[in-house]
DNA sequence: AATTCGGGGAT
DNA sequence: ATCCCAGAATT
């Protein structure tokens, strides 16, 4: 199938089956179409749409973006992760702003050099908003080329991706590439999806290399994956008169800057180190009640969170090194305590644990019997 | 060249 | 529970 017999299939693909009305297809110009490549980095469609008309609500000018404060433009990113996206978001109105009179640059290289721009979103930039001729790469476009002509291994070697690279320049158009860009990412993300692709309705399948293989699910290769070591950790619920006693931790690390109960050090766990730990620092408890284990898995690593519920006679002063302070247990709960304060999702899950385990023995006796 | 960032949805 | 998602920056 040639170059020019690729690109009018699938042309004709979106003409009749594209999707033509998400929120950034209308009013197209580079400000808008910018902040959905950022937003859509790594992050389905589905979850990007309320994000992006908030913020397009809040910042409708790239101007306004670049004036106002980060906390403003962070606050608009809650939820969506990856949050460096949004700080060079930021930087980069204020660069395009200062350096580039409030216009983007119409090069792909000028683009490209721009904070959290690279490759690809500078060509989905170039190419949907600007009618410059350039390609894409992202995950749709990977896994249709990937499969189309049989491309074996994982896209994070840098051999496959330059192999990739090359078939997206070969197969990009001249004519109509705002179309074919946004043609190839719809046809990956509705039609050649990840698993159990729509084959039927492919333009591409009689040519396509993996289908005539009989397997164009394993492609693209997928991530060697390693084992993943266990941590595990016992942390100390300090509770007294309905609240909990939370730290900060460290701002470098895990859950940096976050607040979490004090924890065991490793290889240190069970009742009788978290006895000795209280009593090392004078503190007199009453009952100490194991919850039970929990496991979060990090992107390199599973941490096992052994949880000791531990009902204090009464509140110190001091409890532990380091800044930390008593909440609440009613206040921790409330739906948007976690962001206010900053809880790591694990954490309020334990919390949610905690208050399981109290909640039956708060209940005054005269109510069981009733 | 490999690792990191990170929450949510699909399987 | 694991994998993946409209990738880029960092090491």
């Amino acid at each position: 199938m040639s170059p020019t017999e690729f690109q009018h299939a699938v042309l004709t693909w979106f003409d009749q089956h594209g999707r033509k009305d998400l929120p950034w297809q209308q009013d197209i110009h580079p400000y808008r179409v910018w902040v959905s490549e950022i937003m859509l980095q790594q992050t389905q469609v589905s979850a990007v749409i309320p994000y992006f008309q908030r913020f397009m609500q809040s910042f409708p000018t790239l101007e306004s973006l670049a004036r106002a404060p980060l906390d403003a433009v962070l606050a608009h990113w809650s939820g969506l992760g990856y949050y460096a996206r949004a700080r060079n978001l930021h930087k980069c109105a204020q660069q395009v702003l200062a350096n580039h009179g409030g216009e983007f640059p119409q090069e792909l290289q000028a683009l490209a050099e721009l904070p959290g721009i690279g490759r690809s979103t500078a060509g989905a930039i170039a190419s949907i908003s600007m009618g410059i001729n350039a390609p894409i790469l992202d995950g749709n476009v990977k896994r249709v080329l990937a499969r189309f002509r049989a491309i074996g291994g994982w896209p994070g070697q840098s051999a496959v991706a330059k192999q990739l690279w090359q078939l997206a320049e070969e197969y990009t158009p001249k004519q109509r590439c705002n179309d074919y860009t946004q043609a190839m990412m719809d046809l990956g993300a509705t039609v050649c999806t990840r698993s159990r692709p729509r084959c039927d309705s492919c333009p591409l399948a009689q040519h396509c290399a993996a289908r005539a293989l009989g397997n164009p699910q394993d492609y693209p290769g997928k991530k060697p994956k390693k084992e993943k070591p266990v941590r595990s950790t016992t942390m100390l619920l300090l509770e007294h008169d309905g609240a909990l006693y939370l730290q900060q931790r460290p701002a470098s690390g895990i859950w940096g800057g976050l607040w979490s109960p004090p924890q065991l050090p490793e290889d240190d766990g069970g009742e009788a180190s978290a006895q000795e730990w209280l009593a090392t620092r004078d503190l007199q408890a009453g009952e100490l009640t194991a919850l039970p284990a929990m496991r979060h898995t990090f992107t390199h690593f599973h941490l096992d969170i052994t949880p000791v519920w531990i009902q204090l006679l009464c509140r110190p002063a001091q409890v532990a090194e380091g800044s930390g302070d008593w909440y609440k247990l009613r206040q921790l709960h409330r739906p948007r305590a976690a962001q206010e304060l900053g809880l790591p999702a694990p954490i309020v899950k334990l919390v949610h644990q905690l208050e399981a385990f109290r909640a039956p023995l708060l209940t005054p006796q005269n109510q069981t019997g009733a």
